[in-house]
DNA sequence: CGGACTCCTGATCAGATGGACAACAAGTGA
DNA sequence: TCACTTGTTGTCCATCTGATCAGGAGTCCG
């Protein structure tokens, strides 16, 4: 397929146990360079979209040359696709599972505020993921039919159960994740227009705090339920 | 500054009245054009971005020439803004204003049905909206700055009024106005995750209906009021 | 050392891209 | 019909873009 017979392998582990290990490690450099070409091409990609970011501009968000830059990516494609991996990966470890024996006020109001946070800690993730789904996901439409479906169908169940339980107000569980999906996310994807609105230069660690509390609050009173604490 | 004589020149408005004219218009098929291309051109923008866009897709989306696309838009930039002046014009006709004596619940009934309804109408043009958002708004800028800020204080103020007089919970007025706005703009931008979560070839109107009555019930719900009706 | 690997990069290329332009066609009012 | 404006399009060009490649530099271990 490809003439680079190295490019584009995963760095391999760092062997665990023997922290300063002295044996031969290839990938050290790799690991390092290409942390540095995805956060470059985040950014580069949440700017001009997929088709409109360019690999000379990535090398030099990057401060590398063109060349080194498709040393390590052989393709601009497997480039964006290990960017997304990347960001799925960070996303995956923060979302933790809700169960029917939860506290419905305490885990949504826990899930608002993982995802404002998710707004706050990683603006371009959130704002390439939107720009990839406005562009018709056609790199992630297969994780959206698979991993996405079946975890908000997973969530909804159980907001279902609160509601057969009596809970909660019976409201659609699955309109009900896409209404904190959406409101969280806009503080990243919007950031300028909000900024603009409320003639702000940038944002502060209260601005994420204020939001939260309103969304926690007015979600869930919408549901029919008391804030916690 | 452009060679081009005539083009970018706004159509002249057709006289009201005779509405079989006689009289010499020199903007007949330029007006036709014109919307032909610039419905291309939202398609085009909104699926790859400015500057992922280019002038020979849309020529071919709208089934002319480059060549003459280039006639009637000097350039992309100016064809990109024209695009936008157009679409903030339909989005003023359909935004009322709010006065301190409406019924809260009402008007922000009315808010939320209307803008899921341009989502439904318009998705194009949300998309390319939250596109341009996204990438810092370089176009909109000044629009935001200006117009935008304008507008979300005016009803801001008027809701503050409603909390006031005690018709409503106390709750931030501009961060209740995010709410509804991403909450109601995510239907267009992230229509194929929707889709793919429920597992839908395309959207359906009483989807609509189904997402405006949920919003309405729990946003309303959420600012401590009955929903209408 | 020296050999084997990993890493780096300037030069180069084919194709796309925004845009200029000139010649030409069609429409319009008298 | 005529004079003039408006509309159409093929051709051309400088520049940019993703990708290739060949040669060289750096790193590591025995």
């Amino acid at each position: 397929m490809t003439k680079h017979s190295v490019a584009d392998i995963p760095v391999s582990e760092p062997e665990p146990g023997n922290g300063k290990s002295r044996k031969y490690r290839p990938g050290r450099i790799r690991e390092r360079n290409r942390e540095r070409i995805l956060a470059a091409a985040e950014a580069e990609f949440a700017q001009n979209g997929y088709k409109g970011a360019t690999i000379q501009n990535i090398a030099e968000r990057a401060g590398l040359p063109k060349s080194n830059v498709l040393y390590y990516f052989s393709t601009k494609k497997r480039m964006y696709s290990a960017m997304f991996d990347d960001i799925l990966g960070r996303w995956n470890k923060v979302f933790t599972d809700i169960r029917p024996d939860d506290d419905p006020a305490e885990a949504l109001a826990t899930f608002i505020r993982n995802k404002v946070e998710m707004s706050r800690k990683y603006p371009l993730a959130s704002r390439l993921f939107a720009m990839e789904i406005i562009q018709g996901a056609p790199f992630l439409l297969d994780h959206l039919r698979t991993n996405m479906r079946e975890w908000v169908r997973g969530r909804a169940d159980v907001i279902q159960t609160w509601i057969d339980q009596g809970r909660m107000a019976p409201v659609d569980p699955v309109q009900l994740i896409f209404l904190i999906w959406s409101s969280t996310q806009h503080y990243a994807d919007f950031q300028v227009q909000i900024l603009m609105v409320e003639n702000k230069a940038e944002y502060e660690k209260r601005d994420f705090d204020h939001a939260a509390s309103f969304l926690t609050e007015v979600i869930l009173r919408g549901c029919g339920l008391e804030s916690p604490t």
